[in-house]
RNA sequence: UCCGCGGUAGCUCAGUCGGUAGAGCAGGUGGCUGUUAACCACCGGGUCCGAGGUUCGAGUCCUCGCCGCGGAGCCA
């Protein structure tokens, strides 16, 4: 068998949904690859359609064909599959895996076996039942189009009034949307419908019967109406890719870092005192203690641990109690933090260039079709995202922006103004690197060749997205980490522990933090971060 | 905390110079066998954010207050 190279993502991607479910389904971005997927044990594939997709791959298919590349399952009557030879003639291929039965496929009722929209292809011809909630009507007279909803997906089911009892066509035509229902038919490929598989329905049982005023339309909104009901609101097709896409970058960021043997390490939410100092804290009361605050940072915490284990990362929630009213703010949002004992600043920057170039890969490889249609994405800004990224000194920042006719004198850091025209320059994440001290946090290492840098380094987003990771190397000479708490006017006591592990075995080490948030924010490109989690916290919103 | 914009039907909004409160969607009724935010006809729907003021007359002008949104500072 001639080498061919296996697309990046595809076996990673395959290996994800067969440990979720035993019927998978995934994308082939070059039918080339599919030869070297048969060690993996996919060697029960086969070919179908996707038939909304433009049929821009089907010369390269054929070709493949042709080379005997493709395994393709016959029924037991001999015959191709009819959808691998919809797929043979124009469209693009997928590839399904045929194992045990999924475990949604449960008996539905009436023996016609449950089927989720998200895998609709693989039950063509077939009768299924789908369970889920009545999205949109269209009705012409004799005939009802019945949008339903099932979490993964919305599909057209066709209701003609001589397929089903009167009473049945009668109760469609006036059920109000967002009722939950059954509804069984046989699904069969359709052009005209928009996801190119339909239901033709031949029976409809009504689970709950909704409200006849769901609030939400099929208009526009605003978006306090929408904020307010944010529970209703994720419901929508939207919502549904943002969080699939949300769920794709957390398993990004825990698979790039497990692979390279990274511990994951919680640390603590209630926390003595600042992390940091500067920045407001949640304070609640705790018990004969006195206050305790809730975590901005497990950065600490994580260097503890990095003096334990290695490399760690952290991932949990954190709090800001900023008043800060602004686009890329939430006053609880998810960060994920490595720290890497005998690491320094030029690793923490390829770490994070890593990082940051696997979970855009791998976003694009499941969602690239959702981030096109759905969010109306320029994902060719994000196929940009490629190493090396630039990397430029504080001071060759300055230089630049006074060269862009921002006046912000050397010292202070940089605004989201600033961070916009810095990144403009760039078509990828722009690395910045060795700020004043003065703008950094008291545990940021000064650089030796020049003791007013510290150590710091930040990644800009492109396109306005701001600071999505900020890290560096941490001070580790106790008696400089000392005099450093008295400079920033901290209390010691608190910090007595962090002092610790510059007493026993101190080593250089650096680590970053990343945004979940904001990083979901930039690869959706959405305007704003409260549509990146599910039940945003705002400086004036907690309810729903 | 500061600066700017806004608040009119369930939702999104229009409302001219101060002169009887409007549209689309949603809801209801009827029509239509391939719709794609379906379409067509008809119907119901209002504390114009609140209080006070100017005026013969205020959704509109003035003052104060409340709420929302955007931005700054701070940060991921």
């Amino acid at each position: 068998m001639p080498h061919v190279h296996v697309p990046r993502g595809v076996r990673e991607h395959l290996e994800d949904v067969l440990a979720r479910t035993s019927l998978a389904t995934a994308r082939a971005e070059d039918p080339l690859a599919l030869p070297t997927l048969l060690p993996l044990g996919l060697d029960r594939c086969r070919i179908v359609p996707l038939v909304h997709d433009a049929p821009r791959n089907g010369a390269q298919y054929q070709n493949a064909r042709r080379r005997g590349g493709f395994p393709t399952r016959r029924r037991s009557s001999g015959q191709p599959h009819a959808a691998c030879q919809a797929a043979h003639s124009r469209l693009e291929p997928r590839i399904c895996y045929e194992g045990a039965p999924h475990p949604g496929m449960e008996k539905g009722s009436m023996s016609y076996p449950r089927a989720w929209i998200e895998e609709i292809a693989r039950y063509e011809g077939q009768d299924v039942e789908l369970r889920g909630w009545l999205e949109a009507r269209r009705s012409s007279g004799k005939l009802h189009f019945l949008q339903v909803r099932d979490g993964t997906g919305t599909i057209q089911c066709v209701m003609f009034k001589g397929d089903v009892p009167e009473e049945i066509f009668e109760e469609a035509d006036h059920l109000p949307l967002e009722s939950s229902i059954k509804i069984r038919g046989t699904v069969r490929a359709d052009a005209r419908a928009p996801i190119g598989y339909e239901l033709a329905v031949k029976e409809m049982e009504v689970v709950s019967r909704a409200l006849p005023d769901y609030p939400i339309g099929r208009k526009e909104h605003g978006v306090a109406f929408l904020m307010d009901h944010r529970h209703l609101w994720l419901r929508s097709n939207r919502q549904r890719v943002i969080m699939a896409v949300r769920h794709t970058i957390v398993k990004a960021i825990r698979d790039f870092f497990d692979e390279r043997g990274f511990r994951l390490v919680d640390a603590p939410i209630f926390t003595p005192a600042a992390c940091e100092g500067t920045t407001t804290l949640f304070e609640v009361p705790y018990f004969d203690l006195g206050h305790a605050y809730l975590t901005q940072s497990g950065q600490l915490y994580g260097e503890a641990a990095a003096m334990a284990y290695g490399k760690i990362y952290t991932f949990g929630p954190t709090f800001r109690a900023e008043k800060s009213k602004t686009r890329r703010h939430l006053t609880e949002f998810w960060m994920v933090e490595p720290e890497v004992a005998f690491m320094e600043l030029d690793e923490d920057m390829d770490l994070a260039e890593d990082f940051l170039v696997h979970i855009v890969e791998r976003v694009l490889d499941k969602h690239r079709r959702d981030l096109e249609r759905i969010l109306e994405r320029d994902v060719s800004k994000l196929e940009a995202v490629k190493k090396p990224f630039p990397r430029i000194t504080y001071d060759d920042a300055i230089r630049i922006l006074h060269e862009m006719g921002n006046e912000t004198p050397w010292g202070e850091d940089f605004g989201g103004d600033e961070e916009t025209l810095l990144a403009s320059r760039f078509d990828r994440p722009v690395i910045v690197h060795r700020f004043p001290a003065q703008t950094k946090a008291f545990y940021f290492k000064r650089d030796p060749n020049d003791e007013r840098l510290a150590l710091g380094m930040d990644v800009l987003a492109p396109e306005g997205y701001g600071e999505i990771i900020g890290g560096g190397q941490r001070e580790d000479d106790l008696d400089t980490l000392i005099r450093r708490l008295e400079e920033h006017d901290l209390p010691r006591e608190p910090f007595e522990w962090y002092l610790d592990l510059r007493r026993w075995g101190s080593v250089p080490h650096a680590g970053f933090g990343l945004g979940l948030e904001r990083t979901v924010a930039w690869i959706c490109g959405l305007h704003h971060v409260r549509e990146t989690i599910p039940f945003p916290r705002m400086m004036e919103r907690i309810t729903p």
